[in-house]
DNA sequence: TACTTGTTATAACTTAAGGTTATAGTATTG
DNA sequence: CAATACTATAACCTTAAGTTATAACAAGTA
């Protein structure tokens, strides 16, 4: 292996910026060191890397090849370096979690509850963010786990499944009566059926004309409830945006529309009758929670010992 | 970023050896100078590495942490460098191929007779070996592609379907008479019947009683014969082992005993009726096989257009 | 117990690798 | 065609990283 790694350091740099001056102000070296540098790595492995132009450095065919592997090399070591950091900063026992704030409340909450009592010297912290996010993140290595739907593409991540969740639409019992009244004086036609047999047909006019009130945009949720609207070609008359889903189901209780929220999560309040479920012919389908986390990256001892516990306590 | 990374390559060293001494001399500096390195990189990034005992040092959680990413990331650069040594040695126009001697002839062969007309200026390097040994070389970077049966477990390697293949069970019909005129002296029951009609359950004793011939062990088709025996208790009486496909298919021609080849390759014989299967009631099943290469690895130029060829190419 | 061996650490030194500044050459651009 | 923005070369310099020599320590071993 070519003794002088720095060399390797350096053109990465330089293949990375496309510029030798640039390169150099980056390292904070003058230009014609990086230039030497340079050409002694070309000598040493006997292969010309740039092709020179009066505007910059060009990668040639082989030095792109190189650069592959140069870009990679270094990337998992500032990776190292940023492990380090962490360690310094907040100790070896630390744990970084992101999650929805949705997620968080109600399936990360009663995991950590118990997880913190019995290793209390672990330090946590968590990001409340998109899923998407959590994702990015989790692929650069700036979490250690994630807690979210199951995505499309894993990449590197692993998945593990701890819930499955289902999006209902609830309303309180008399936003839904004043509805119906409302609408069958306009349309006069066939709503005169007792209060309490909603057939699915109905429901999905129901969606159509009340006021539905969703989780704000940009949000893994969302985005499935929009994609559902489309493909069933539903045309909502009115959409009140929340960012947090305990809004969405006080807005409910309260009677101020119909709130598109998780079955899981309102258990209690369907059972006190405080919101009720209006059932669709096409139920939006149930989606996977769970934690993922990267396949690649070594597991420091807090994560592996997160996922032990996460696998012991499993409730699925 | 640390400036010094060949700090970080003293590290890794003496981190994989567990000794200062050991890693100075591997590295060709004194002694000292790895010790001085050694602490200053401890200083540098505030966290000791190792713990030193009277004969070496032994990493610390921290130490191991970081170890695990300068690892990788001079693995990495190592194969950088391989590469590179390839294109000095061969040029840039370089395909490096494993594939088994039975596979080769019958499925690589005509791709590549197409492939080299199409693109003469690529050499191509064939390495004739085990699938196994071939799919460990591709997940280090020693092979470009490999053309195998489809593996149970990945990896990182991408896999692209070519062929289904069917293991079956041959002979002469000359030796098939004999072999059912012989047995019916021994045990003297039901073994009237017309010699042209044979049930597939009668044909299991055929392969009981016959002299079976098959690939040699540590072969993927032959594990995978093996484990169809075991399976459906099948004992042989007696086996002949041949390391060569194309040698099973002439000895099954002159009537040496039952071979078990690859229904694909024989078809001109089973046409012509020099040879003919003995169905079984269970079959073996089919395979897939396909051309497999590394999804993390940087792809050669080469690599790409054979890439791009197969898939154009593709019979199935 | 004392000798030998195999470690790492420290100290004083040396040296050449890798840096500097200054300058030249060469496209590109307005 | 002058101005600009690059890279390459040359001559020089400095210090970071090497060297040798030696100490200190632990663990076997006679």
């Amino acid at each position: 292996m070519e003794q002088n790694i720095s060399l390797y350091k350096i053109f990465n740099t330089v293949a990375s910026t496309g510029n030798i001056s640039k390169a150099a102000k980056e390292l904070f070296i003058s230009q014609p060191a990086i230039s030497k540098s340079i050409g002694r790595l070309e000598d040493d492995l006997g292969i010309t890397l740039f092709v020179r132009t009066s505007r910059g450095v060009r990668l040639t065919v082989e030095g792109n090849m190189l650069y592959e592997y140069t870009r990679s090399a270094f990337e998992t070591l500032q990776q190292g370096e940023e492990t380090i950091r962490r360690i310094n900063e907040l100790g070896i026992g630390h744990l970084r979690i992101g999650v929805s704030t949705t997620l968080c409340k109600y399936i990360l909450l009663p995991y950590l509850k118990e997880f913190v009592q019995q290793y209390p010297h672990i330090k946590i912290t968590i990001h409340s963010q998109s899923t998407f996010h959590t994702l990015e993140m989790l692929e650069n290595n700036k979490l250690d786990i994630g807690l979210v739907g199951k995505p499309n593409s894993l990449k590197t991540l692993e998945f593990y499944k701890v819930a499955m969740i289902e999006d209902i639409f609830v309303s309180s019992e008399v936003y839904l009566e004043n509805l119906r009244v409302r609408e069958s004086s306009h349309s006069k036609n066939e709503l005169q059926n007792d209060s309490n047999h909603y057939s699915p047909m109905d429901n999905i006019d129901i969606i159509k004309t009340a006021n539905v009130m969703l989780l704000d945009e940009k949000n893994m949720t969302r985005l499935y409830i929009d994609d559902y609207f489309t493909r069933n070609n539903i045309v909502t008359k009115q959409i009140l945006e929340v960012s947090d889903m305990d809004l969405l189901i006080e807005f409910a209780k309260i009677g101020l529309g119909v709130s598109c929220v998780i079955k899981e999560f309102i258990q209690t309040e369907l059972n006190e009758g405080t919101l009720r479920e209006i059932p669709l012919e096409k139920p939006l389908g149930q989606r996977e929670v769970g934690f993922a986390y990267s396949v690649v990256s070594p597991k420091p001892d807090s994560l592996q010992k997160f996922i032990d516990f996460i696998v012991a306590h499993s409730f699925i």
